[in-house]
RNA sequence: GGUCCCGUGGUGUAGUGGUUUAACACGCCUCCCUGUCAAGGAGGAGAUCGUCAGUUCAAAUCUGAUCGGGAUCGCCA
C-alpha cells in the first residue's frame, strides 16, 4: 500500500503517530518558508505542513507542488498551534508534519476547480468527468448511489430474492418506447434489441419456478432527453410469484421506507404511503403523478361555468368538454404581468388560454361579495351570483385568484396540474423536506388512441384486468380496469407495476383488444405464451427508477448528477464522444451501408 | 419535429453599433513572505467574443443560417 491511513482519519487521539498518507493536493498555501498543502483523498482533507527546521528536502519539494498533484506523503501527526485550528475540517485540530514526501504523478491544471461550489457548463464537466467526480459532493453522490443499491441488496436478499441477470442483446419489440438496436455480424440484415426493461424475462423467471426475482437492471430508450430521462437509466427489477397486490405494495413500501429513513433520516416520510385510486387522482389533482405535498385541489365547475354569459365556456360545456379550476390562495392582488406569465405558462402546455378570476382581499366575505371586489377578463360576461357560486365551489376566499381552464378533460387535467405545480414552485408552498410517496392504483388497463384509432394500452400490455371487469373486455374495454399500480414521489413517477396476466387465453384476448394480428403476436411474445401452457403461477411485481429516487434522496433536479457517466441532452457522451462513426471494415464485417440524411 | 434561454481568456461573468489597445473575479506564471486554511503582497502572461454568411464607413454588439449546452412540448407501453 502507498498509504497506512486514510486523510480524513486523524484526530487528537492519534497524535504523536508516524503515518504515511497517499492523495491529491487540493490546495497550496506557500509562506516562504513554512508552507501548507490540504491533501484530499476519498475520506477527507488533511492539512499538511513543510517547515524547513523538520525536513529541508520535503519543504524544497513541496513549493514546486501544484494542483491535483498525487503525492505520497510521510510525516508525523501533531497538534496544530493553540488559535490554529480549523472548526471546518474533521481532521482541524491536527495537521501531518511533513519529513517525506514523493511526487507519484503530476496534472495539468484542471480545467475547473475541484470544488463543491462552482458553476461549470455541463459540457466542460461531463468531458472532465473523472475530474468532475472528485468534488466531495459528487464522491458523495457515487455513495449514496452504492448505499441504496446496498440496501436493496440486502433487503430483497432478506426477503428471499434471488438476483438474476437477464440478457441485454435481446430482441426488437417495437410497441413502447423506440429501440436501441445492435446489429448481428453473424446474421447479416439482423439486430438485437438492447432491452426497454426486463419485462418478458423476469414473467419467464416465474414461469420458472424462481418466485422471487430481482435485478439492477439497466434500460434503454431510443426517446429524447430530459432532465429525468437519460437514454440508458437503472431500474430496480423484481418479480414475485403466488401474489396479490398488496404483497408487492407491502414489499415495496418496506424496502423504501427503510431506504429514506436510512438515507434521509431528517425527512418526513409518508408511513404508510399515501393510496389514490387513478381515478381520485385525476379528479383531484388532473394528473396520475400528483405531488402531494401541497393542496390547491382541482374543482369541475362545468356546470356553473356554462351558465355564464362567457361563450368560451359555453362552447365547451356544449361540445362535451370540461372546465375545471383550481384556486391559488392569496393571490388575488396578482397583475397583469404576474397574470400574462402564468397565461404564456397555461399556453406553453397547450392551452388555448387561462380565465382568472381575482377576488380582491378587501372584500368582508364571498357572500358579501360585489361588483369592485372582482377582477377578471370575463367579467361582464360574469355574473356577481355565478362568482359566488364559483367561488363556492372551488373554494376560493376573498384575496384568492380562480385559475380555470376550459376544453377536452385531458387537456384541461395538463394544463391545470403543471399550472398547480408551477403555482406551488411560485408560492413556495413546497416543503423541501417532505417526501411524499403515493401509491396510484386502478389504472385503467386501456386508453384510446384518437390518432392510431384504436386502443393501447394504458401501461403495459402485460397487466392484468380486475377479475370483475373481465366482463367488459370485449364489450367495453375502456371500462376494464387493471391490477396496475404506480409508485410517486413528490409529484414525479418512481415507478409502475401490475399483477400480471398468467393464462394464455387472457392475454390473447387483451391482444386482441388491441388489436394485434396473429403472426405480430406470435412474433413478439410467443416465447410468454408458450410458457403460460406450461404451469404459469400467478404473478406480479414492479420496475422502479434507480436514478429518479438517488435523485431525490440527493436532493437533485437532474438524474444526470447521480449517474456517473452521463449522456447530454443530444444523447452524447462528451468524454468519450460517443456515440462515433465506426471503420468501413466494421460496417462491412456488419453488412450495413450507411445512408446519410439529406442536407 | 416545435418553442424558449444560453455561448466573450482555463473557469464564471460584465460589456448589447464607435473614446474597448475587450473589463472584472477566480485560476495560471514569476518574485517576496514561518501559522495559513477561499492565506497575503508585488508584478506578469493569457480571448481574432462558438462557427459561417450578411447589413454597415464601423459588428462581441444588428440580421440570417449553422453548431454546441440547458429547459420544455411532442415522444417516453
Amino acid at each position: 500500500m502507498y498509504k497506512d491511513t486514510n486523510c480524513g482519519e486523524p484526530r487528537e487521539s492519534t497524535v504523536g503517530s508516524l503515518i504515511t498518507v497517499a492523495g491529491w493536493v487540493h490546495r497550496r498555501r506557500d509562506h516562504g518558508n513554512l508552507i501548507f498543502i490540504d491533501l484530499r483523498d476519498r475520506s477527507g482533507l488533511l492539512q499538511v505542513v513543510f517547515n524547513p527546521e523538520y525536513s529541508e528536502a520535503a519543504h524544497e519539494l513541496a513549493g514546486s507542488l501544484r494542483s491535483e498533484w498525487v503525492v505520497q506523503i510521510t510525516g508525523k501527526i501533531v497538534r496544530r498551534l493553540p488559535g490554529a485550528e480549523n472548526p471546518e475540517l474533521p481532521t482541524g485540530t491536527v495537521e501531518l508534519s511533513a519529513t517525506k514526501i514523493v511526487v507519484l504523478n503530476k496534472s495539468l491544471t484542471p480545467p475547473f476547480e475541484v470544488s463543491d461550489d462552482i458553476d461549470v457548463d455541463d459540457n466542460t464537466r461531463l468531458k472532465y468527468r473523472f475530474i468532475d467526480l472528485r468534488r466531495p459532493k459528487m464522491q458523495a453522490m457515487l455513495k449514496l448511489r452504492h448505499r441504496v443499491t446496498h440496501i436493496m441488496w440486502d433487503f430483497l436478499t432478506e426477503n428471499g430474492f434471488t438476483q438474476i441477470e437477464t440478457p441485454i442483446l435481446l430482441k426488437s419489440t417495437p410497441e413502447g418506447a423506440r429501440d436501441y438496436v445492435v446489429p448481428s455480424r453473424v446474421h447479416p440484415g439482423q439486430f438485437y434489441a438492447l432491452p426497454q426493461s426486463p419485462q418478458q424475462l423476469k414473467q419467464l423467471l416465474m414461469v420458472s419456478g424462481v418466485e422471487r426475482y430481482f435485478q439492477i437492471a439497466r434500460s434503454f430508450r431510443d426517446e429524447d432527453l430530459r432532465a429525468d430521462r437519460q437514454p440508458e437509466f437503472t431500474q430496480l427489477d423484481f418479480e414475485m410469484s403466488f401474489v396479490h397486490q398488496d404483497d408487492v405494495m407491502a414489499i415495496v413500501e418496506e424496502l423504501y421506507l427503510k431506504i429514506f429513513h436510512e438515507l434521509l433520516p431528517d425527512a418526513t416520510v409518508s408511513d404508510p404511503f399515501i393510496r389514490l385510486s387513478y381515478t381520485e387522482s385525476m379528479e383531484r389533482f388532473g394528473t396520475d403523478k400528483p405531488d402531494l405535498r401541497f393542496g390547491m385541489e382541482l374543482t369541475t365547475i362545468t356546470e356553473t361555468a356554462a351558465t355564464s354569459d362567457a361563450r368560451v365556456f359555453q362552447a365547451v360545456a356544449s361540445s362535451g368538454g370540461t372546465i375545471r379550476g383550481f384556486v391559488a390562495p392569496g393571490c388575488g392582488n396578482y397583475g397583469r404581468r404576474d397574470t400574462d406569465r402564468l397565461t404564456d405558462f397555461a399556453k406553453s402546455s397547450g392551452a388555448q388560454g387561462l380565465v382568472f378570476i381575482a377576488l380582491d382581499e378587501s372584500a368582508p366575505s364571498i357572500d358579501a361579495l360585489e361588483d369592485d371586489h372582482i377582477k377578471s377578463p370575463l367579467k361582464k360576461f360574469l355574473s356577481i351570483d355565478i362568482v359566488k357560486q364559483l367561488a363556492n365551489e372551488t373554494g376560493a376566499k376573498p384575496g384568492d385568484l380562480m385559475l380555470i381552464v376550459a376544453g377536452t378533460s385531458r387537456l384541461v387535467n395538463t394544463v391545470l396540474s403543471n399550472l398547480r405545480n408551477e403555482m406551488a414552485r411560485r408560492l413556495e408552498l413546497v416543503d423541501e423536506n417532505d417526501v411524499s410517496l403515493a401509491w396510484i392504483y386502478d389504472f385503467p388497463l386501456f386508453e384510446w388512441d384518437d390518432d392510431l384509432n384504436k386502443w393501447e394500452p394504458a401501461h403495459h400490455v402485460f397487466s392484468s384486468p380486475k377479475a370483475e371487469h373481465m366482463q367488459y373486455l370485449d364489450t367495453d374495454p375502456g371500462k376494464v380496469l387493471a391490477d396496475l399500480y404506480d409508485l410517486v414521489c413528490n409529484g414525479q413517477e418512481m415507478g409502475s407495476g401490475s399483477i400480471r396476466i398468467h393464462d394464455k387465453d387472457i392475454q390473447t384476448r387483451v391482444f386482441g383488444v388491441i388489436d394485434y394480428g396473429e403472426d405480430e403476436i406470435q412474433d413478439r411474445f410467443g416465447q410468454l405464451l408458450t410458457a403460460f401452457t406450461y404451469g404459469a403461477p400467478p404473478h406480479g411485481g414492479m420496475g422502479l427508477g434507480l436514478d429518479r429516487l438517488v435523485a431525490i434522496l440527493a436532493g437533485e433536479q437532474a438524474i444526470r448528477e447521480v449517474i456517473a457517466f452521463p449522456k447530454t441532452q443530444s444523447a452524447v457522451d462528451p468524454l468519450f464522444e460517443a456515440p462515433a462513426i465506426i471503420t468501413d471494415q466494421q460496417l462491412e464485417e456488419l453488412h450495413i451501408r450507411v445512408v446519410m440524411p439529406e442536407n
